[in-house]
DNA sequence: TATTGTTATACTCTATAACTATA
DNA sequence: TATAGTTATAGAGTATAACAATA
């Protein structure tokens, strides 16, 4: 415990801050979300990947970053680690593109990853009710609507 | 734009995910944020530190990095930076810890930071009635609460 | 023994610039 | 010209382990 400050002496003015509250909000859902991922060895990023290939067979890595709000350039590292455990597969198209799909592989990881997150994200959203979690989502929405959508 | 994909044919399992939402809202409000205070040239970290400083003078820097979830090690640098430029002051309490206090400069440097803040802050608050406000804080509050408290 | 501050180090995420090859 | 993928690189933020001095 800390004996310099205690509670009722020390000031946070931070508290009423939305975008404080928002940043350490989302580091603890993030938090548990990887310790939750870390179990089959995928980070979040990696399972959202997942999950977008397979409701998206044939997209490209660009679109992936489009979507995720990822530059193409820290796609490549990302694309390269779950190529290299031959969960996704890419076949050419363009010549400059590639058309992404799930491995059978990949479709039993995403099938273990939707099982998680459901978990992970039952244990919070249901510290809310139905009107609660639509507020929610709909202000953290709205919040996400003044993006710079700055491309590269 | 995108030719490969348009928005009636892609499909975002994730937008319903409040760990998801939390995470890109959250970015987007940081992101806000830090272009507001690069006009000061400080970072987000940083100025919540002078802001903490001012409210609690005397503190060290342990007590800081408790009230901000930043690891002691990490809070090495980033009180280096902020005594270079002369904003804060160490004065020896114990042999072992400090109490830091904001110099002039850093006094000044506050004042500007708060006014940043404040801006951008209602910026983004006014997007919301009182009510929606209220909620909003309290529910990621309460998310928060779900933290780790992992200490070193 | 526990705490403060520190060093060193590594890993993740993000950002920019530049190159290629295709369209 | 614009786009897809890539390479290289740099900056933040965060994490662990270990150490010295002090309480």
């Amino acid at each position: 415990m800390e004996k310099t400050e205690d509670a009722r002496t020390w000031r946070n003015p931070l508290e009423d801050f939305l975008g404080y509250q928002l940043r350490r909000a989302s580091t603890v859902m993030m938090a548990h979300l990887a310790a939750t991922l870390g179990d089959i060895g995928l980070r979040p990023t990696e399972a959202s990947v997942l999950m977008l290939i397979d409701e998206n067979s044939g997209c490209t890595q660009s679109d992936l970053g489009r979507a995720l709000g990822i530059k193409r350039a820290n796609m490549v590292p990302l694309m390269a680690r779950l190529g290299q455990r031959d969960l996704v597969e890419r076949a050419p198209v363009d010549g400059r593109s590639h058309a992404l799909s799930l491995t059978p592989a990949g479709k039993l990881a995403v099938r273990e990853v939707r099982r998680k997150i459901s978990a992970h994200e039952e244990l919070f959203q249901s510290m809310f009710d139905v009107e609660g979690r639509g507020f929610l989502l709909e202000a953290l929405r709205s919040i996400r609507a003044n993006e710079d959508a700055g491309e590269d």
